[in-house]
DNA sequence: CGTTTTCGA
């Protein structure tokens, strides 16, 4: 077969030379220079495979699997032999291995075991510059581990043009290696000013596209599934009102994250004949996903990104302007396969002046909790966290966040030294407060039902949202029949819709009839075995295997279950918000948190009522700054509320777009009630505190007869 | 009457 020549092959006793002379370099390869591919390939040529194998990093478990897929063709073996690939859920790797392909959080993992990574002789970190939390914590073990490994292991960073210089001097000012690209040249359009809307100025600029430029698809970025089908259903309608055969046929299609793989496909399926695609995508279609086709983007220069605030312990999803990087990033979409055009929906100087240079780094806008513990876990000698080399540095507040939420879970003392709870929970794949979740259940014998909840928690939302079906009013939502938790709560209802799942036997067909996204479910499922497998491995020394197994199928009561969940998230919440005190808070996910129902004021009574409170924060700092307090609620349980409460003031709440309780400074103290039936209502603190003084009073009463 | 970007162990 004959191999393209790709513009690495030019390089490669340059680059062969520099690491021969330096422990580490940085490699700037632009798109399509073949370093994923060929530096791997590069060294194993040329003899560093005797001493150990090459390693090389990927963000993102599909490019590992497809990579390693691709260089063992290219050798003319079998993946899991001399080529192989190394990701969470699948090992294809042997001993004969001398090309290894992983995610960044896979070798991360292998540190655990193994700090000083003695199986390999190289290490390549490729994609540094997408500055992924799990690149930069391995940026900053790999800058301690060169110096302790000199002169047996190499390391190599890619990265991009941005940052190269930024990338030698934290690794000590080592070469810096440049390979140009392959990418056919996208010219520039800056609007002259931000449209009033930038979906409508989106659509229009799309339509433009298509009735007037030649043939090419036309790749539009909006931030996020709601945005996607409002832009699509504008688009369809300005398609039918465009005069017939004026112009050549056109398809929309929809492309995010939680679209069901089989329309996601669509996308990636041959296109018919004379017929414009317009692809309208969120983020994804920047780095994780490719297609085809795409001569014209449009770019309205926004995303969504994730935030986490140390102060509140939770993150939000913001939509913020785009860096440069990843402005550039996107236009590059758009000369793949010829040259093409990218539309920016915002004046150059914006882009000169107002856009940040680079990205955010995760690093700097997440929890660091579980990257805390698992550095503590590695006990490096003469570390100190609040001192650990990053190349971003996050801020102290961050750091101190992550020592505080470990401190309360038990992982760490007071002096800040790793407990061996605290090393047992590093082992877990989990979020810290989830870990510790898991190793209580063990002992209060409910971690079976503890392990299905812990899954289910670490994946994407196991319900499929349906867009909105027309103008149907009726939301086709078709999960109505699973079980609810029967008040329980969030969690109680996972464990029984996961458990029914088991007795149908996983069934895939049954998912679908329920409304459930399959993927997810799956995830659930993978992430539950091996959960177990991890919590038995440390429990195996002197038990036998029986007992071992039974142990995962343990059933305790609903209580227990709490108690449990309560451990990991207990006073988490209680611990930031001083106005709660006495509440006790577990949570759901990192947005949702919920009172603990044995702990809240207005507790379950005979009558079933009050099953569980929930804290939903997002709204509070995000939206409306002046609440300090929600409650959200079940809707089962509202309506019996409302009508023994008398004298309530509620207001409606409609929408985050408009304002709840409009014109009014709420008091910074005064908790707010947000009952949640079908329409959201709004109650003011004096109510939960008159509904206390009853619940007590109730109490008092029946203690006394 | 409202719903969430994207990766990863």
């Amino acid at each position: 077969m004959g191999l393209a020549v790709l513009p690495i092959h030019a390089y490669t006793s340059e680059i062969l030379e520099t690491v021969a002379k330096n422990a580490v370099c940085v490699l700037i390869g632009e798109t399509g220079s073949g370093k994923t591919t060929q530096l791997s390939q590069m060294f194993h040529q040329a003899g560093y495979t005797k001493s150990g194998r090459i390693g090389v990093t990927q963000p993102r478990r599909v490019a590992a699997v497809s990579v390693a897929r691709r260089v063992a063709f290219e050798m003319g073996v079998q993946v899991g032999e001399d080529v192989g690939y190394s990701i969470r859920f699948e090992d294809r790797t042997s001993s004969k291995t001398a090309i290894k392909y992983l995610t960044d959080g896979c070798l991360l993992r292998e540190c655990l075991f193994d700090p000083e990574l003695h199986q390999y002789s190289v290490i390549i970190l490729d994609e540094a510059h997408e500055r992924s939390l799990n690149t930069d914590i391995l940026l900053g073990l790999l800058r301690r581990l060169v110096s302790k490994r000199k002169p047996e292991l190499k390391v190599v960073i890619t990265s991009a043009t941005l940052d190269g210089e930024k990338m030698s001097d934290f690794f000590f000012k080592c070469p810096i290696v440049r390979v140009p690209g392959k990418l056919y040249p996208v010219q520039i359009l800056y609007s002259k000013e931000r449209p009033v809307s930038y979906l409508d100025g989106a659509v229009q600029t799309a339509l433009d596209i298509h009735v007037s430029e030649p043939p090419g698809d036309i790749l539009l970025f909006m931030t996020g599934q709601d945005e996607i089908e409002k832009a699509i259903a504008k688009l369809e309608e300005e398609v039918q009102s465009l005069d017939e055969g004026s112009c050549m046929d056109v398809v929309i299609l929809p492309l995010y994250g939680s679209l069901p793989p089989e329309m996601q496909a669509r996308v990636f399926g041959q296109p018919p004949d004379n017929c414009r695609r317009i692809i309208v995508a969120t983020n994804i279609a920047e780095t994780s996903l490719t297609v085809d086709g795409v001569v014209y983007v449009i770019d309205p220069g926004l995303v969504k990104q994730r935030q986490y605030n140390p102060a509140s312990g939770m993150d939000s999803l913001a939509v913020v302007p785009i860096s440069r990087v990843q402005a550039i990033q996107r236009a590059g979409r758009a000369g793949r396969t010829r040259p093409g055009r990218c539309y920016r929906l915002y004046p150059e100087a914006a882009y000169e002046h107002e856009l940040l240079a680079a990205t955010v780094p995760e690093i700097q806008r997440s929890s660091l909790a579980g990257t805390v513990l698992h550095l503590k876990s590695l006990e490096l000698p003469d570390i100190d966290i609040l001192d650990f080399d990053f190349l971003d540095q996050p801020s102290l507040e961050l750091l101190e966040d992550a020592l505080s939420q470990l401190y309360i879970v038990d992982a760490i003392d007071k002096s800040g030294s790793i407990t061996a709870l605290g090393k047992r929970m590093a082992e877990l794949p989990l979020e810290p407060a989830l870990a510790r979740a898991l190793i209580a259940a063990e002992e209060l014998d409910c971690l079976g039902q503890a392990l299905t909840v812990a899954a289910v928690l670490s994946c994407e939302s196991i319900f499929y949202n349906a867009p909105r079906q027309g103008k149907e009013k009726k939301r086709a939502r078709e999960h109505g029949s699973l079980p609810n938790g029967r008040g329980l709560g969030d969690h109680i209802q996972y464990l029984q819709i996961y458990d029914a799942w088991e007795k149908n036997n996983f069934d895939l067909e049954w998912c679908k009839e329920n409304g459930l996204q399959i993927r997810a479910m799956k995830f659930a499922r993978d992430v539950r075995r091996q959960l177990g497998q991890i919590m038995l491995r440390k429990k195996r020394d002197g038990e036998p295997e029986k007992r071992e197994s039974s142990s995962l199928r343990k059933v305790g009561s609903a209580r227990a279950l709490r108690q449990a969940l309560c451990k990991g998230f207990g006073n988490r919440l209680a611990h930031r918000l001083p106005h709660h005190n006495g509440y006790r808070c577990i949570g759901h996910k990192s947005q949702l948190v919920q009172i603990h129902p044995s702990a809240c004021p207005l507790e379950v009574d005979e009558e079933g009522l009050l099953p569980e409170w929930v804290l939903y924060h997002e709204l509070i700092s995000t939206t409306h700054p002046f609440i300090r307090h929600v409650c959200m609620v079940e809707g089962s349980w509202v309506e019996p509320l409302l009508k023994k409460m008398d004298n309530m003031d509620i207001r409606g709440l409609s929408g985050r777009k408009t304002p709840i309780v409009p014109e009014k400074r709420l008091e910074d103290d005064k908790a707010m009630v947000m009952a949640r039936t079908g329409s959201q209502q709004v109650l003011s603190s004096t109510l939960v505190d008159a509904a206390r003084e009853r619940f007590l009073a109730r109490k008092q009463s029946k203690a006394n007869k």
